[in-house]
DNA sequence: CTTATTTCTGCAAACGTTCCCAAAGAATGC
DNA sequence: GCATTCTTTGGGAACGTTTGCAGAAATAAG
């Protein structure tokens, strides 16, 4: 492939003259430049980014770390810091850790050798091992949708306790009395630990309730369904239902169903996330929005900002929700 | 930053010897090995992939272009593409187009710069522009959702001329013989030209046919909606309804209910896409099954293939898809 | 037509690696 | 103990840029 040598030989001028013409720098004469110009074109010069990065010292690389592609929350997430690190004339790169821990790890190591200038890690857990890989990355990282902050990792996270404390208020309000939480795999302490911890909190606090059944199973709306089948032999007197995600509520509303009852009458039923599958659905689900754009694009912010000062001003940012009334609750 | 030189002074060696251990050659001895390794440990060395990639002429990247992450297309394709990339031990570059066609060819031009080793481009459309974009790129393109092979760009599209042939049948089938459909954009060959060419020689071969009703808007289920009511009121005798996507189709049966006829009795309704909004909404949504994240894994494989052997053994691959019954049609 | 000033251009070092080549050290054979 | 072979090490060029510095060319001034 030709390069800056090529093109000089070609025009007559020395590399350091096209170079110039490249980065179109004040101080060369308008007849050379334009020679170099038509010698660029004729050799179909590319400029090396790669030669440049390495001698500017600088990639414009965002390392991005992702759980998985193809959901609400990522998907969402992704479009929206994507738009400002681009905007920031920088490049993402991405990494699907397909939720295994090993290869979150393996990832940042790999970034950190790419020279990324900031890591963006969407994390489902946060282990010991994680921590300390993140300590070691000697770029910032920033982490969404758990809280790092103890371990002085910048953390952009969703109000997850209060999510659980407002769907016990709204669940007791609309007249339930027996509530059951579907939850995650526990490792994720945002999703089941809190949101199960607000729930807990908001039932003592309004001292109406009897039982809670604690049950966990995966993202998908067939485990929502298997969990609240069990759940209803389980527990027959059953009569509120606050799931950790919007799919898992969906799942669990067919169950409902298929037991003869009523999902917003008989079992009221809350999800999270304000997926658009809860609008289409019947009954239409009500939720919580979580705005995964915006947190996207504010995490995208603040590692940008932490890029620039070295120093963060913000080392935890919890986003705020919105409830969602529709007909299920 | 600590580099080669500074482990090489530390232990008391040369570069060569250091970069040797880095990379665990044959042929160093234990002893220094031990040696090096700890002035490794102590300093914190971490190789640096751009001075390799430089090196070595190779970066390990593949460029992605995507007009949106969040879609059901692209998830999924991102989902399956990314997986064949990381397993062939090499690093994804994501751009979001935003449905921007300056910006797609701008990414195109950036990610030769960048020494990608080829590039992944999902498209919405093909212009001149963007063919020229693709002919100039210095490494291979390969186009996911449009029939490039005219220009001789490899394309994996799904065949949706057959699917707009399959869904008249499918209509006819049901009963319906005075069909609509719903399109998007006309830039969109294949979303919009090739659903609707199909299902017009459908009908053609049919006979039953009388009219043809084709509206266009955008891939949501609000713009579905808006479409249908004009649709309804236009042409009332409407009684079946293909929708370029899924999301248009589930607007399309709220304006049906609205109109207080039944989707799926009064007017049959068919989607392609396969959301999983379709499983869940009423009624269910009958659809076109696309294989998105098998199609994201084999673009990955011919680019890569593409790569390995600088020739192209398939220039056009043709995605078949799966009809989907449930109770919109 | 000098000299001083300004504008333009080229040389060479540097960024952090890899890897060829030669040289040094260690081991072996006689 | 010396030549021979094998193992281990170091020197230095190269990858394709950018950029400080000095020198050349052009222009202005006297």
């Amino acid at each position: 492939m030709a390069g800056l040598h090529e093109v000089a030989k070609l025009s007559g001028v020395s590399k350091s003259t096209v170079s110039r013409v490249i980065n179109n720098e004040y101080g060369v004469k308008a007849s050379t430049k334009e020679k170099v110009q038509k010698a660029i074109d004729e050799c179909g010069y590319v400029a090396n980014q790669v030669a440049r990065d390495l001698k500017l010292q600088k990639t414009n690389l965002i390392g991005v770390i992702v759980p998985r592609m193809s959901s609400n929350a990522t998907a969402k997430g992704l479009d929206g810091l994507s738009s400002v690190i681009e905007q920031a004339g920088k490049h993402v790169l991405l990494a699907n850790s397909q939720q295994d821990n090993e290869k979150e790890i393996e990832y940042i190591k790999r970034f950190n050798q790419k020279r990324v200038e900031g890591i963006l890690l969407y994390a489902t857990h946060l282990d010991k091992a994680l921590v300390k890989a993140i300590k070691q990355s000697t770029v910032p990282v920033v982490l969404i949708g758990q809280d790092g902050s103890l371990f002085n990792i910048p953390s952009i996270i969703h109000d997850d306790v209060g999510v659980g404390f407002s769907a016990g208020m709204r669940l007791v309000e609309a007249g339930a009395s027996n509530i059951g939480f579907i939850g995650v795999n526990s490792q994720d302490i945002a999703v089941d630990q809190c949101r199960f911890q607000g729930l807990t909190q908001s039932l003592q606090h309004s001292k109406q309730i009897s039982a809670l059944f604690h049950s966990r199973g995966e993202f998908t709306i067939e485990s929502g369904y298997q969990q609240t089948k069990q759940l209803l032999t389980d527990w027959p007197q059953l009569d509120g239902l606050f799931c950790a995600t919007d799919r898992i509520a969906i799942g669990a509303m067919k169950a409902i169903s298929e037991a003869n009852k009523i999902p917003g009458k008989d079992i009221k039923v809350l999800g999270v996330g304000n997926d658009e599958l809860g609008q289409v659905c019947t009954p239409s689900l009500s939720t919580f929005n979580y705005a995964f754009d915006l947190s996207g694009k504010k995490s995208a912010q603040v590692l940008l900002d932490l890029i620039e000062n070295k120093q963060a001003d913000v080392s935890k940012l919890v986003m705020s929700f919105e409830n969602i009334s529709r007909q299920s609750c």
